[in-house]
DNA sequence: GTCTATATCCCGATAGAC
DNA sequence: GTCTATCGGGATATAGAC
């Protein structure tokens, strides 16, 4: 673990990864904004233009960390998915799984969704985060009226939406700095999609609510 | 419109409203990241120290946008809430009202939440949070347990993180760059939003989904 | 593939005059 | 309250040697 990729063979080896690595570590001391290529260069030891061999720009390095934070994310949908029941439980988890990626993993969270990124602009990064949906779609399809593709693809909309906004607020704060925060905000982010799960028909069709 | 204030006795009159609302539009045009003291003042016509005489420092600029987002988007939560009938109606407008003001004031969006500011440090900014919520708190309280103070916190909290999550997810480009995207944004967001209404039960107390 | 050196630019913040 | 001038710093990106 620690590093983004699990190779292990920097300083003439692994340049890219290594400058991943880095960049991750100092978005999660400094924030995007605080991150710079020169900063990467400096904390994995290579001159300040090296860098520049392995990636166009500042942002195609960004989008390298971006792709690292899918990678990261599938890796934990798909336990999360395989370790819940009903497929309600299994959405319920998935989005607990989320907030707490981005409670333990901030700087790639950040790198995925504060960086501006234009994500058109950089394929494998499309690739990766198709990968990532398609992770989480069985489960909402099994909960969409049967061969219902689009029903499922609203559903975990609305539950990405859900956990993207309680990872949002918990990382701005609102539960608090340290872990209770963080378990509670699973928790919360888990009971919400139980109950989204559970009055899902209204995402179906447009009537009025109580 | 068109200014942060609606005051408009700038150059010499209202110069911290003036670099408010310049801020705003570098914010807008260039992300938080691009945005300067040093650009605001340029845009405002006034001399680089000159900002200082009104903000300590970067931060007390991005906070005062801040602010005036908070003053925004409580002008149109109280707007969705008088505009709907039922408590759930209320919340589910409030919550499309939030998408909608994410995409037509983007760069307050982002002076609220992308800025990685530390809110504690700035007083009347949490004053301004704490009163935008207290504008959606109503619909909330009705639609909990009778006298359930927390219920309520919570019902609102789950809003607010499906509302915030489907503005992030908009913004990023999810649902395309143009009107119809926002559109369709907006109605998702209140669909899902009486869908956990309806669902509410399970916010409540801890059982399982289907 | 990496280094040294450099060109170019912008920023935050302060000092002192008016 | 605003301006001019300035210090000190750091960034991106390129050129050319090895």
């Amino acid at each position: 673990m620690a590093t983004a990729t699990g190779k292990r063979a920097y300083h003439h080896g692994n340049l890219p990864a290594a400058l991943v690595d880095a960049a991750l570590e100092l978005i999660g001391e400094n924030g995007v904004q605080g991150f710079s290529v020169a900063g990467a260069a400096r904390r994995t030891g290579v001159s300040i233009s090296a860098p520049y061999r392995h990636f166009a720009d500042r942002d195609e390095l960004l989008a390298a960390c971006a792709v690292a934070a899918c990678e990261e994310l599938q890796r934990r949908f798909a336990a999360a998915v395989a370790a819940a029941g009903s497929p309600g439980e299994q959405l319920a988890s998935g989005s607990a799984a989320y907030v707490r990626f981005a409670a333990e993993r901030r700087s790639m969270f950040e790198a995925l969704f504060g960086a501006g990124l234009d994500k058109a602009k950089y394929p494998q990064l499309q690739e990766a985060v198709a990968a990532v949906i398609e992770t989480v779609l069985g489960p909402a399809r099994a909960l969409a009226p049967k061969g219902d593709e689009e029903a499922a693809a609203v559903l975990l909309e609305a539950m990405t939406g859900l956990a993207q906004g309680h990872a949002t607020l918990l990382l701005d704060g609102r539960y608090g700095e340290d872990q209770p925060g963080v378990d509670l905000a699973c928790e919360r982010v888990a009971a919400a999609t139980r109950a989204l799960v559970r009055g899902r028909s209204l995402l179906f069709s447009p009537p009025a609510a109580g």
